[in-house]
This record gives structure tokens, sequence and C-alpha cells, in this order.
DNA sequence: GTGAAAGCGCTAACAT
DNA sequence: ATGTTAGCGCTTTCAC
């Protein structure tokens, strides 16, 4: 491997003019860039960038902290994040943290350590700890939830609204029973989600059944499992609203068992990550956008050298209708179940 | 951030010794070492890693060089990867190409300026320049696939034995017009797998219809419009063969269309990456083994000082039967079709 | 067992 | 416009 010493050498001027005509910093005669361009392309010199961080301070690396690569979801946000870093020039280290504490804290201190530009938090919810120290090294950090912090950018998702729209809609189906199988109520979003579902039907004057909330894990085992155990209730769902990555193992859960959907049962996902039949109709998040927002974050504030404030963006999403939700039906009216209106509906006074 | 120079002062030591304690390589009174220690502590002080691999020239960072991320075969991969790097403290750049030849070459570039300890190219097949580039700087490469350097390691597939195997299968359940749904010509696991099934219909003494091997380009959107125009041919396959990712949307074209899976079409996969309904007939890949074969071929050549013989490993690799494969009938024999015994059948010569 | 000092390859003042 | 040089934070001889 050649330094910018051979290349000094071989073009017959000093270090510091190859390193500024290398970085564009300054303006050389012609004569001496040729001299300079000619001696790279002899030498097949590349920059050590591991020499030119230790000088810079900037690696450009930005290191992405991701609770699961397995599910769909985070796939298409590391392809956003990717994207966008490396039009900036920037690489991306991936960081799957499985959910694990642990794992986490190694994650945060090994890419101090490596002088990432930037950390970047999507639904990893540090430690006060671990979030205090980036903090105090000055890495740049941008999260997809809300922190205290006046420094870290937020990329957010207005996850209760999302949720209340969604119920709204499949209550307007005439659902009245809609289990909602969450991820870890520690999670923000997860509260968020619970928040939702509880406005929407406070506001439709319904009485929300506690027991048909449901806290995961976000584990395709999980929903399956959790499926078969709705459905072995005296009064099973009509329908259940989850992420898509569990919604597709819904789906399959319908399936096995028989029943239809959307006819007996309708499945309704969050985050548009999953391709099935029927359909499934989702929330739309924009994945990939969301991913080069967060790159964009952290870059730009890494680029900036004044402290910048808090930036917080809220990205749109979308209920897309799909062929697994349909209008509220009777077909697995069980043999205990009250052959009236049951008290649920008549609380709607009509409505339906 | 502090420093080692930081610590040695507060503990009345120099850096050479602090260093030294650090990385284990001395031994130094208990005495010594608890000042050192204490030091570090109250500073919190850490690594700067870049300052070290810039004198020892090893990052603890490999890279790793997908084709994809949204194929979900690829996580799965990525996921062993990473995990047996993070057992060995070392970390990975993820590199998405897109298949795309510019994206490939920038990263083999710039992976080497930021020097990293070994380049995994997973199904990514370099120019011979970029290749060559890699092995010129003394990067360990491990591939999936045959290379002619001597030092570089490999974690295969026998494609060829796959193919062959999962088609003698189908052929066993009375199918004669298997589509294969191939991706591009030009990659050696394509080449394999057409291989891998003209054996298969050699050895049963059948004839392959070439218009049934289909070159694509790994996408779901490519699988789903080939199953429909497969469809609209004269005479349309019994059954579809495929990477599980495409095959998932066969299952989809299927079900748009209103074919029934097995009865009227069987499909099969390749690389155990979706879970669907029906059941994908598949086989099953170790890819999270595969990952971590990555990892550890390239960790330990360059750990290992003495250049290394080139390594090859091949993989094991198993069918599993699903339940979207049956036996071939008849359901969809339309108009057009002879109604006598087909002519391919005629050349089983009565083995059926 | 410990310290001093050189140097990894680069950039950024500061000279000229 | 170009050269000189210090130094980023670390490791590693080589002394003692």
């Amino acid at each position: 491997m050649s330094t910018i010493k051979d290349i000094a050498k071989l073009a017959n001027v000093s270090t510091g003019t190859v390193s500024g005509v290398l970085n564009g910093k300054i303006t050389v005669r012609p004569e001496t860039y040729s001299k300079i361009m000619d001696a790279i392309a002899k030498t097949n010199y590349r920059v050590n960038a591991l020499a030119r961080s230790l000088r810079t301070r900037e690696s450009g690396t930005l290191g992405l902290l991701l609770p699961s690569i397995v599910n769909p979801y985070y796939p298409l946000i590391a392809l956003g994040v990717e994207d966008c870093a490396n039009q900036y020039g920037y690489h991306v280290f991936l960081c799957n943290t499985e959910r694990d504490t642990k794992k986490q804290s190694e994650y945060v201190y090994a890419l101090t350590n490596k002088v990432v530009d930037g950390v970047i938090l999507c639904n990893t919810e540090l430690s006060k700890e671990d979030f205090a120290y980036l903090q105090k090294n000055n890495i740049p950090v941008v999260v997809n939830y809300p922190v205290d912090s006046d420094c870290a950018d937020e990329v957010c998702i207005d996850h209760q609204d999302v949720s209340k729209k969604m119920i709204q809609y499949l209550l307007s189906l005439g659902h009245r029973r809609i289990a909602l199988i969450n991820g870890p109520a520690n999670l923000f979003r997860c509260q968020e989600r619970i928040l939702g579902m509880k406005k929407a039907y406070e506001e439709a004057g319904l009485k929300l059944d506690a027991s048909l909330i449901i806290e995961g894990d976000f584990s395709q085992d999980f929903a399956y499992e959790c499926t078969r155990k709705l459905f072995k209730r005296k009064k099973p769902p009509t329908c259940i609203f989850t992420t898509d990555y569990m919604a597709a193992s819904v789906l399959n859960a319908a399936f096995d068992l028989g029943i239809r959907v959307p006819e007996d049962l309708s499945v309704a996902g969050l985050d548009q990550a999953v391709v099935t039949r029927p359909t499934l109709t989702t929330v739309r998040y924009h994945s990939y956008e969301i991913g080069r927002q967060f790159a964009e974050m952290a870059i730009t504030r890494k680029k900036h050298n004044a402290p910048l404030k808090k930036r917080t963006i809220i990205m749109p999403s979308s209920i897309v209708i799909g062929n697994s939700t349909g209008k509220c039906s009777s077909y697995i009216k069980l043999p205990h179940e009250n052959t009236f209106l049951p008290e649920e509906n008549r609380e709607m006074n009509g409505e339906i």
C-alpha cells in the first residue's frame, strides 16, 4: 500500500500539497496537479480512511441499531439508511440487537470506540446510561421515539393516531371484539398503540375488553400461538390487529385453523412489510423514506458545526385497505354466545 | 474524551505501560495495575479504535456484501455473520449492492480504505479487477461460489446437486412440465441449477422443454408476472421451481389466478426463507450457519499470520417437503391439450 | 517491570 | 502556490 508520502516523493511535492489537492482544499498549478495525479495513478494510491479519521475526527460511518433484521420491516429501513448514507459518502454499521439490552450497550460502546459520526436508534430504546454516554461523547443521535434530550433528532410516527384510525376503521366494519397483539408493554410505541385503541373505543362510546390487548414480543411464533389461544376463548375476537410481520403469522394460524379471512376473521397489520394473500389491510409507513431521514438527520447534524436545535419530523402514514378485513359477520358464533344482539353492539346505540 | 496519555499521567506511569496492560501484553506489579485501573474508571476512558487500528493494521471490522437485503434469505445470513463476528469482537459493515456492479466496486474500494479485516462476498460475483484489488491488498476474502484464487475461502452449496434432487423429487410426483424461474444466467449458481435440472431429466430419460427455464432477476414482481405469463401458455407448467422469495410471489399469483396449490400447481422453493400457506416445499440451507461460517473464515484467515491454504466448505442442505407440492394431476388440462397420454410421459417408459 | 520515543498515514496550521 | 512540521491516539521496540 502506498501512502501520501510516496505520492509526494514521486511527484516531487510535499505531503501537504498532496493532501490539499486530494481534499480539494487548495488550488495548485495545473502542472503540479497532473504530476500528483500521475503518481496516484501509477501507485494505485488510496487514502487510509483510518489515518484520515484519526486526524479529522470524522469517520464517515453511521451506526444503525435495529431490534431485528428478520422482521422484514427493518431491512426496508436499513435500505433507506444505507442509500442515503452512501449518497453522502458514508457507510453504515448494521447493529442488530435482537432487543437484547446487553447487546445494545455493547454496540453503543463499540461504535463510540470506532468513532462513528452518528448513531441511529431505530425502535431501540436505550437505557439512560447508554443514551447519556452517547450525548457525553457528542455523537449525533437520531431516534424514532420521543426522548428528553434537546440534541437528539427525532423521526417519528404518530403511533397513537395510526392505531386510533385503524381501530376506527375496524369499528366501522362492525367489529367489536378486536384483539391487539402488541409488543412489549414498556416500549413507547406499544403504549401509544394501546392509547390510540382506547381513544377510538371511547369516542365511539364502546367499552374495550382489556383481555384483548395482548403483550407479545413481536415474534411470529408468539403471534401464531396467540391466535390459536384467542380462538380457544369463549368469545374469540372477530378481528386481530398487529404488526405486519406478526399479521402474516396470524393469517397462517387462521389458515391452519380453517378460519376464513376476512369472512370469519379480519386481520389488520402495521408497517406494510409483507405481501400476503389475502392482501393485508395495513398502515403504510414509507419505511424506506424513514430510513433516508434517519441518515440525513445524523449526517447533517454531524456536518453542522454549530450546535443544532432538536429537530422532530413526524412521518406521514396512511391506511391501506386490503382483502384481509371485512364487515363483521357472525360466522363463528359459538354455542355459548348469546344469540341476541351482543351487549357490545348494544352500546353502539344502533349505529351499526 | 480521555486518552491513554491522561491515564498515564493520572496513574503516574508511561503510556506504554498503560497500553501493555490494556492489551494484556505485559505483566505489571499489582500496585501499578490498580493505579491504572483506577485512572481508567475515574476518567471513563475508552480506547480509540481508529488510532489502534492505524498502528496494528487491524480494524476489527468485516465487510459483508449482499445482493439484496429485502430478500429474506439475506437477513438470515447477515444475522449469522454478525453473531459470529461479534463473538470475536468484530463488527460488520453491511453492504447492500442491489446487484449493481458499480455499487459493488464502490464498496470494495471504500472497505479497503477503511481497512477492513476481511470481505465476505455473498452471492456477489465481483469483476476480475475488483477481486484482484482485494487480493493485492491482502484482504481476506470469503465467497460462496468457486473462484480461481488460491487464497480466498469458499463456503459453498452444491447448487447443482440441490437442484437435481429437487427436480428428481418433482419428477417423482409425476410432473413433466416443471418451470424453473431462475436468476440472471451469468451467475454461477443459476447455471448450476440449470445443469442440475438437466441432469435430473436426462437420468430420468425425459426431455426438457427449454422454454420452461426462465431467466429472471430474483424479484418478486418478476416472479409474479412470470407466473401469470406461464399460465397464458398453451401448455402451462404443472410445477414451478424457484427461490423461496420468488416462490412466495408465485403462490400469490396462483391465488390471484384461482389456481389451487398443490392441486393445480405444485410450487417448490429454495433456501427456506419464507413462511407461507400452503407451506412451501423447499431446500433448507442452514443460512444462519452459512453466515457464521463466512465470518469465521474471514476472521481466522486474518488472525493467521502465515499464509493459509484455500479452504472450501460445502454446506449441507436438505429438501423439506411442505404442502405446496403434490402428485401431478390434470386439473388444468386445457381444451387444446391432447387427451391421450402426453408425449413427455410416454418417454418415461411406463415408469409412472 | 517500566519509561522513552518513534511512527502508523493523514491533515492543518504556519511558513515561505 | 507549495513546503515544513506538529500531532491525532495508539502500539511497540528498545533501553534501563
